[in-house]
DNA sequence: AAGCCGGGGAA
DNA sequence: TTCCCAGGCTT
Protein backbone atom coordinates (compact mmCIF):
# COMPACT_ATOMS: atom_id res chain seq x y z
CA UNK A 1 0.00 0.00 0.00
CA UNK A 2 2.53 2.50 1.15
CA UNK A 3 4.78 1.30 -1.38
CA UNK A 4 2.66 2.75 -3.89
CA UNK A 5 3.56 6.18 -2.58
CA UNK A 6 7.72 5.58 -3.63
CA UNK A 7 9.55 4.58 -6.08
CA UNK A 8 8.41 4.92 -9.65
CA UNK A 9 4.86 5.85 -9.30
CA UNK A 10 5.72 8.77 -6.84
CA UNK A 11 8.71 10.27 -9.48
CA UNK A 12 6.25 10.46 -12.63
CA UNK A 13 3.68 11.93 -10.88
CA UNK A 14 6.07 14.88 -9.56
CA UNK A 15 8.28 14.86 -11.65
CA UNK A 16 8.34 18.47 -12.46
CA UNK A 17 9.34 18.17 -8.56
CA UNK A 18 11.78 15.77 -8.61
CA UNK A 19 13.63 17.63 -11.66
CA UNK A 20 13.41 20.97 -9.93
CA UNK A 21 14.88 19.56 -6.12
CA UNK A 22 17.61 17.89 -8.16
CA UNK A 23 18.88 20.65 -10.18
CA UNK A 24 18.53 22.84 -7.31
CA UNK A 25 20.43 20.30 -5.32
CA UNK A 26 23.21 20.07 -8.43
CA UNK A 27 23.45 24.13 -8.64
CA UNK A 28 24.30 24.52 -5.19
CA UNK A 29 26.34 21.65 -4.10
CA UNK A 30 28.02 20.96 -7.54
CA UNK A 31 31.96 20.51 -7.09
CA UNK A 32 34.37 22.85 -8.80
CA UNK A 33 36.10 20.41 -11.02
CA UNK A 34 38.44 21.02 -13.86
CA UNK A 35 36.42 19.48 -17.01
CA UNK A 36 33.73 22.02 -15.59
CA UNK A 37 35.86 25.29 -16.01
CA UNK A 38 35.51 25.09 -20.02
CA UNK A 39 33.26 21.88 -20.73
CA UNK A 40 33.89 22.27 -24.41
CA UNK A 41 33.46 18.66 -26.31
CA UNK A 42 37.36 17.67 -26.13
CA UNK A 43 37.59 18.49 -22.27
CA UNK A 44 34.40 16.54 -21.43
CA UNK A 45 35.68 13.37 -23.74
CA UNK A 46 38.79 13.44 -22.14
CA UNK A 47 37.63 13.49 -18.64
CA UNK A 48 34.43 11.17 -19.40
CA UNK A 49 37.16 8.65 -20.49
CA UNK A 50 39.49 9.17 -17.74
CA UNK A 51 36.36 9.05 -15.19
CA UNK A 52 36.01 5.42 -15.89
CA UNK A 53 35.97 3.38 -13.66
CA UNK A 54 38.16 5.83 -12.16
CA UNK A 55 37.76 8.18 -9.09
CA UNK A 56 36.86 11.52 -9.71
CA UNK A 57 40.19 12.87 -6.79
CA UNK A 58 41.99 10.46 -8.70
CA UNK A 59 41.12 11.71 -12.48
CA UNK A 60 41.99 15.54 -11.35
CA UNK A 61 45.72 15.62 -12.03
CA UNK A 62 46.19 13.43 -14.79
CA UNK A 63 43.22 15.59 -16.45
CA UNK A 64 44.69 18.85 -15.61
CA UNK A 65 48.33 17.38 -16.98
CA UNK A 66 46.90 15.65 -19.78
CA UNK A 67 44.82 18.71 -21.50
CA UNK A 68 48.35 20.85 -20.50
CA UNK A 69 50.43 19.00 -22.97
CA UNK A 70 47.60 18.06 -25.37
CA UNK A 71 45.12 20.58 -26.11
CA UNK A 72 43.26 19.52 -28.55
CA UNK A 73 41.78 16.30 -30.64
CA UNK A 74 45.05 17.32 -33.24
CA UNK A 75 47.38 16.92 -31.18
CA UNK A 76 46.15 14.16 -29.66
CA UNK A 77 46.09 12.23 -32.68
CA UNK A 78 49.83 12.92 -33.14
CA UNK A 79 50.91 11.91 -30.02
CA UNK A 80 53.09 8.71 -29.67
CA UNK A 81 51.87 5.99 -28.09
CA UNK A 82 54.55 6.15 -25.54
CA UNK A 83 54.39 9.29 -24.67
CA UNK A 84 50.53 9.19 -24.56
CA UNK A 85 50.78 6.33 -22.03
CA UNK A 86 53.44 7.97 -20.26
CA UNK A 87 50.76 10.35 -19.29
CA UNK A 88 48.36 7.79 -18.33
CA UNK A 89 50.57 6.40 -16.01
CA UNK A 90 49.29 5.26 -12.76
CA UNK A 91 45.33 5.56 -14.05
CA UNK A 92 45.34 1.97 -14.97
CA UNK A 93 43.12 0.43 -17.70
CA UNK A 94 45.05 1.53 -20.57
CA UNK A 95 43.54 0.25 -23.19
CA UNK A 96 41.78 3.92 -22.83
CA UNK A 97 44.59 6.38 -23.70
CA UNK A 98 44.65 4.17 -26.88
CA UNK A 99 41.38 4.28 -27.69
CA UNK A 100 41.52 7.74 -26.89
CA UNK A 101 44.19 8.44 -29.19
CA UNK A 102 42.29 6.04 -32.30
CA UNK A 103 39.18 7.69 -32.12
CA UNK A 104 40.78 11.26 -32.35
CA UNK A 105 42.65 9.98 -35.52
CA UNK A 106 38.90 8.99 -36.74
CA UNK A 107 37.62 12.48 -36.04
CA UNK A 108 40.65 14.14 -37.95
CA UNK A 109 40.09 11.92 -40.88
CA UNK A 110 36.05 11.54 -41.03
CA UNK A 111 34.87 14.89 -38.92
CA UNK A 112 37.43 17.67 -39.52
CA UNK A 113 38.82 17.32 -36.24
CA UNK A 114 35.64 17.68 -34.50
CA UNK A 115 34.07 16.05 -31.91
CA UNK A 116 30.56 14.48 -33.17
CA UNK A 117 27.69 15.49 -31.25
CA UNK A 118 25.06 12.95 -31.46
CA UNK A 119 24.81 9.87 -29.46
CA UNK A 120 25.13 7.13 -31.58
CA UNK A 121 27.76 8.54 -33.53
CA UNK A 122 29.41 9.07 -30.49
CA UNK A 123 28.61 5.08 -29.80
CA UNK A 124 30.30 4.10 -32.64
CA UNK A 125 34.12 5.54 -31.84
CA UNK A 126 36.22 3.39 -29.85
CA UNK A 127 36.57 3.87 -25.94
CA UNK A 128 32.92 4.96 -26.34
CA UNK A 129 30.11 3.11 -24.78
CA UNK A 130 26.96 3.97 -24.06
CA UNK A 131 27.46 5.74 -20.79
CA UNK A 132 30.57 7.98 -22.26
CA UNK A 133 28.44 8.65 -25.57
CA UNK A 134 25.81 9.96 -23.15
CA UNK A 135 27.52 11.94 -20.86
CA UNK A 136 29.28 13.82 -23.97
CA UNK A 137 26.09 14.08 -25.97
CA UNK A 138 24.04 15.86 -22.85
CA UNK A 139 27.24 17.25 -21.16
CA UNK A 140 28.89 19.19 -24.04
CA UNK A 141 25.88 19.10 -26.43
CA UNK A 142 22.97 19.67 -24.91
CA UNK A 143 21.33 16.63 -26.12
CA UNK A 144 18.53 14.90 -24.39
CA UNK A 145 19.86 11.79 -23.48
CA UNK A 146 20.69 9.73 -20.16
CA UNK A 147 24.12 9.35 -18.84
CA UNK A 148 23.19 5.82 -16.38
CA UNK A 149 26.81 5.29 -14.60
CA UNK A 150 27.38 3.44 -11.15
CA UNK A 151 26.32 6.23 -9.14
CA UNK A 152 23.17 6.37 -10.90
CA UNK A 153 22.31 2.76 -11.02
CA UNK A 154 22.57 2.60 -7.32
CA UNK A 155 20.41 5.94 -6.74
CA UNK A 156 18.35 4.97 -9.14
CA UNK A 157 17.63 1.38 -7.99
CA UNK A 158 17.06 2.98 -4.11
CA UNK A 159 14.59 5.72 -4.99
CA UNK A 160 12.48 3.30 -6.93
CA UNK A 161 13.07 -0.05 -5.02
CA UNK A 162 14.35 -2.06 -7.81
CA UNK A 163 15.96 -5.28 -6.19
CA UNK A 164 16.81 -6.85 -9.59
CA UNK A 165 20.46 -7.43 -10.34
CA UNK A 166 22.38 -4.75 -11.02
CA UNK A 167 25.05 -6.13 -12.65
CA UNK A 168 22.54 -8.09 -14.97
CA UNK A 169 21.71 -6.04 -18.24
CA UNK A 170 18.69 -6.53 -17.97
CA UNK A 171 17.94 -4.42 -15.27
CA UNK A 172 20.51 -1.63 -16.74
CA UNK A 173 18.47 -1.70 -19.19
CA UNK A 174 15.41 -1.02 -16.78
CA UNK A 175 16.72 1.59 -14.82
CA UNK A 176 18.39 3.48 -18.15
CA UNK A 177 15.27 3.19 -19.51
CA UNK A 178 13.14 4.95 -16.62
CA UNK A 179 16.20 7.67 -16.27
CA UNK A 180 15.09 8.67 -19.86
CA UNK A 181 12.00 9.28 -18.82
CA UNK A 182 13.02 11.52 -16.25
CA UNK A 183 14.78 13.84 -18.17
CA UNK A 184 13.85 17.48 -18.27
CA UNK A 185 13.59 19.34 -21.40
CA UNK A 186 16.72 21.57 -20.42
CA UNK A 187 19.78 21.39 -18.96
CA UNK A 188 19.71 17.80 -19.05
CA UNK A 189 23.93 17.88 -18.86
CA UNK A 190 23.03 19.42 -15.15
CA UNK A 191 20.29 16.91 -14.56
CA UNK A 192 22.63 13.48 -15.36
CA UNK A 193 25.74 15.29 -13.38
CA UNK A 194 22.95 16.05 -10.45
CA UNK A 195 22.33 12.25 -10.06
CA UNK A 196 25.72 10.93 -10.37
CA UNK A 197 26.90 14.09 -8.03
CA UNK A 198 24.39 12.73 -5.37
CA UNK A 199 25.39 9.12 -5.58
CA UNK A 200 29.03 10.34 -5.40
CA UNK A 201 28.36 13.00 -2.32
CA UNK A 202 25.10 11.64 -0.59
CA UNK A 203 23.92 8.22 -1.72
CA UNK A 204 27.52 6.05 -0.49
CA UNK A 205 27.57 2.87 -1.30
CA UNK A 206 26.58 0.24 1.61
CA UNK A 207 25.31 1.57 4.75
CA UNK A 208 26.87 4.85 4.10
CA UNK A 209 24.09 7.12 2.44
CA UNK A 210 23.04 10.01 4.20
CA UNK A 211 19.56 10.23 3.41
CA UNK A 212 19.25 13.02 5.60
CA UNK A 213 20.78 15.43 2.99
CA UNK A 214 19.33 13.78 -0.09
CA UNK A 215 17.18 16.19 -2.26
CA UNK A 216 15.09 13.09 -3.17
CA UNK A 217 14.36 11.41 -0.31
CA UNK A 218 10.88 12.65 -0.58
CA UNK A 219 10.29 10.18 -3.32
CA UNK A 220 12.77 7.35 -1.88
CA UNK A 221 11.81 3.47 -1.49
CA UNK A 222 14.67 2.65 0.16
CA UNK A 223 15.18 5.99 2.30
CA UNK A 224 11.45 5.57 3.34
CA UNK A 225 11.77 1.87 4.43
CA UNK A 226 15.09 2.33 6.05
CA UNK A 227 16.96 -0.10 4.17
CA UNK A 228 19.53 1.43 1.97
CA UNK A 229 22.12 -1.13 2.35
CA UNK A 230 19.90 -3.89 1.39
CA UNK A 231 19.68 -2.14 -2.34
CA UNK A 232 20.87 -2.20 -5.11
CA UNK A 233 21.73 -6.11 -5.29
CA UNK A 234 24.73 -6.94 -6.75
CA UNK A 235 25.55 -10.38 -7.60
CA UNK A 236 29.34 -11.48 -6.17
CA UNK A 237 32.31 -10.50 -7.47
CA UNK A 238 34.85 -13.75 -8.82
CA UNK A 239 38.16 -14.66 -7.23
CA UNK A 240 41.64 -13.66 -7.71
CA UNK A 241 44.27 -15.77 -9.01
CA UNK A 242 48.01 -15.73 -8.05
CA UNK A 243 50.87 -15.75 -9.87
CA UNK A 244 54.34 -15.66 -8.84
CA UNK A 245 57.13 -13.66 -10.44
CA UNK A 246 61.02 -13.05 -9.79
CA UNK A 247 61.47 -9.30 -10.76
CA UNK A 248 64.90 -8.29 -12.11
CA UNK A 249 66.97 -4.68 -10.67
CA UNK A 250 69.93 -4.94 -12.68
CA UNK A 251 71.42 -1.34 -12.47
CA UNK A 252 74.74 -0.53 -14.89
CA UNK A 253 76.24 2.75 -13.98
CA UNK A 254 73.21 5.22 -14.38
CA UNK A 255 71.05 3.50 -16.20
CA UNK A 256 68.70 0.87 -15.19
CA UNK A 257 67.28 -2.28 -17.59
CA UNK A 258 63.78 -2.01 -19.01
CA UNK A 259 61.60 -3.92 -21.25
CA UNK A 260 58.37 -3.53 -23.30
CA UNK A 261 55.65 -5.29 -22.47
CA UNK A 262 53.45 -7.21 -25.34
CA UNK A 263 50.79 -5.20 -27.72
CA UNK A 264 47.78 -6.89 -26.17
CA UNK A 265 46.56 -8.32 -22.95
CA UNK A 266 47.47 -6.92 -18.94
CA UNK A 267 49.60 -3.81 -19.29
CA UNK A 268 49.87 -3.85 -23.00
CA UNK A 269 52.51 -1.79 -24.63
CA UNK A 270 53.79 -0.56 -20.99
CA UNK A 271 57.66 -0.85 -19.85
CA UNK A 272 58.73 -3.55 -17.14
CA UNK A 273 60.97 -4.36 -15.09
CA UNK A 274 62.51 -7.72 -16.56
CA UNK A 275 60.87 -10.61 -14.80
CA UNK A 276 60.53 -14.42 -14.77
CA UNK A 277 57.59 -16.88 -13.70
CA UNK A 278 57.93 -18.57 -10.47
CA UNK A 279 60.27 -17.62 -7.49
CA UNK A 280 63.78 -18.22 -8.43
CA UNK A 281 66.20 -18.37 -5.44
CA UNK A 282 69.14 -15.95 -5.22
CA UNK A 283 71.47 -19.51 -6.72
CA UNK A 284 69.36 -19.68 -9.86
CA UNK A 285 69.30 -16.17 -10.79
CA UNK A 286 73.11 -16.18 -10.51
CA UNK A 287 73.09 -19.00 -13.02
CA UNK A 288 70.35 -16.92 -15.22
CA UNK A 289 72.43 -14.13 -15.18
CA UNK A 290 75.62 -15.98 -16.12
CA UNK A 291 73.41 -17.98 -18.88
CA UNK A 292 72.95 -13.98 -20.54
CA UNK A 293 76.86 -13.25 -20.22
CA UNK A 294 76.22 -11.00 -17.55
CA UNK A 295 78.60 -10.48 -14.29
CA UNK A 296 77.45 -9.43 -11.48
CA UNK A 297 79.40 -6.88 -8.98
CA UNK A 298 76.82 -7.43 -5.90
CA UNK A 299 73.35 -8.82 -6.22
CA UNK A 300 70.87 -8.76 -2.98
CA UNK A 301 67.23 -9.79 -2.73
CA UNK A 302 64.74 -7.22 -1.88
CA UNK A 303 61.12 -7.96 -1.32
CA UNK A 304 59.02 -9.89 -2.04
CA UNK A 305 56.11 -6.89 -2.86
CA UNK A 306 52.77 -8.05 -3.31
CA UNK A 307 50.51 -6.05 -6.24
CA UNK A 308 46.75 -6.70 -6.68
CA UNK A 309 44.70 -6.03 -9.80
CA UNK A 310 40.48 -6.85 -10.34
CA UNK A 311 41.44 -10.54 -10.84
CA UNK A 312 44.87 -11.33 -10.33
CA UNK A 313 47.40 -10.88 -7.68
CA UNK A 314 51.32 -10.62 -8.51
CA UNK A 315 53.41 -11.72 -5.82
CA UNK A 316 57.19 -10.62 -6.65
CA UNK A 317 60.53 -11.66 -5.98
CA UNK A 318 63.16 -8.35 -6.42
CA UNK A 319 66.74 -9.43 -7.17
CA UNK A 320 68.81 -5.74 -7.14
CA UNK A 321 71.73 -6.40 -9.15
CA UNK A 322 74.72 -4.26 -9.60
CA UNK A 323 75.92 -5.32 -13.60
CA UNK A 324 79.75 -4.88 -14.19
CA UNK A 325 80.38 -6.62 -17.35
CA UNK A 326 78.08 -7.52 -20.19
CA UNK A 327 78.92 -9.76 -23.03
CA UNK A 328 76.68 -9.31 -25.76
CA UNK A 329 74.00 -7.20 -26.55
CA UNK A 330 71.20 -7.00 -24.35
CA UNK A 331 67.60 -7.66 -24.97
CA UNK A 332 66.67 -4.29 -22.93
CA UNK A 333 66.76 -1.05 -23.03
CA UNK A 334 69.09 0.71 -20.54
CA UNK A 335 67.21 3.54 -19.20
CA UNK A 336 68.30 6.92 -17.05
CA UNK A 337 66.52 8.01 -14.44
CA UNK A 338 65.38 11.16 -16.96
CA UNK A 339 64.31 9.05 -19.57
CA UNK A 340 62.07 6.79 -17.03
CA UNK A 341 60.42 10.09 -15.92
CA UNK A 342 59.93 11.51 -19.34
CA UNK A 343 59.10 8.69 -21.87
CA UNK A 344 58.59 4.83 -20.12
CA UNK A 345 55.42 4.38 -19.11
CA UNK A 346 55.94 1.67 -15.88
CA UNK A 347 53.12 0.26 -14.22
CA UNK A 348 52.42 0.67 -10.97
CA UNK A 349 52.87 -2.78 -9.49
CA UNK A 350 56.54 -2.19 -10.27
CA UNK A 351 57.22 1.01 -8.25
CA UNK A 352 58.38 -0.66 -4.76
CA UNK A 353 61.16 -2.15 -6.95
CA UNK A 354 62.14 1.63 -9.18
CA UNK A 355 63.14 3.82 -5.69
CA UNK A 356 66.99 3.98 -4.77
C1' DA B 1 26.40 -13.47 -20.19
C1' DA B 2 30.87 -13.74 -18.55
C1' DG B 3 35.67 -12.57 -18.64
C1' DC B 4 39.30 -9.24 -19.18
C1' DC B 5 41.40 -4.88 -18.18
C1' DG B 6 44.46 -1.09 -13.07
C1' DG B 7 44.84 1.18 -9.29
C1' DG B 8 43.67 3.22 -5.05
C1' DG B 9 40.76 4.80 -1.13
C1' DA B 10 37.72 3.41 2.42
C1' DA B 11 35.20 0.38 5.46
C1' DT C 1 40.26 -8.57 3.45
C1' DT C 2 36.16 -6.67 0.29
C1' DC C 3 33.90 -3.15 -2.21
C1' DC C 4 33.61 0.13 -5.66
C1' DC C 5 34.78 3.74 -8.56
C1' DA C 6 31.26 9.33 -13.98
C1' DG C 7 32.87 1.43 -18.02
C1' DG C 8 34.06 -0.68 -22.52
C1' DC C 9 35.43 -4.43 -25.38
C1' DT C 10 35.92 -9.28 -26.65
C1' DT C 11 34.49 -13.89 -26.75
Amino acid sequence: MMELFFGMERITDHLKTFQDKLLAWYQAQARDLPWRRNPTPYHVWVSEVMLQQTRVETAIVYFQRFIASVPNIRALSELSDDHLLKLWQGLGYYRRAMYLKKAARIMVQKYHGQMPADYKTLLALPGIGTYSAGAIASIAFGHRVAAVDGNVLRVMARVTGNKNDISQLATRKQIHGFVEKLLPLESIGDFNQALMELGAKVCLPGRAPKCGKCPASQFCYAGYHKMPAEIPVKSPKRKRTIAKKTVLIMVRGQRIALQKRKKTGLLANLWELPNQAGHLTEQQCKRKLKQWGITAQTISAKGPLRHVFTHLEWRMQGYHILVSEVENATPWVWATKREIDELYSIPSAFKGFMQG
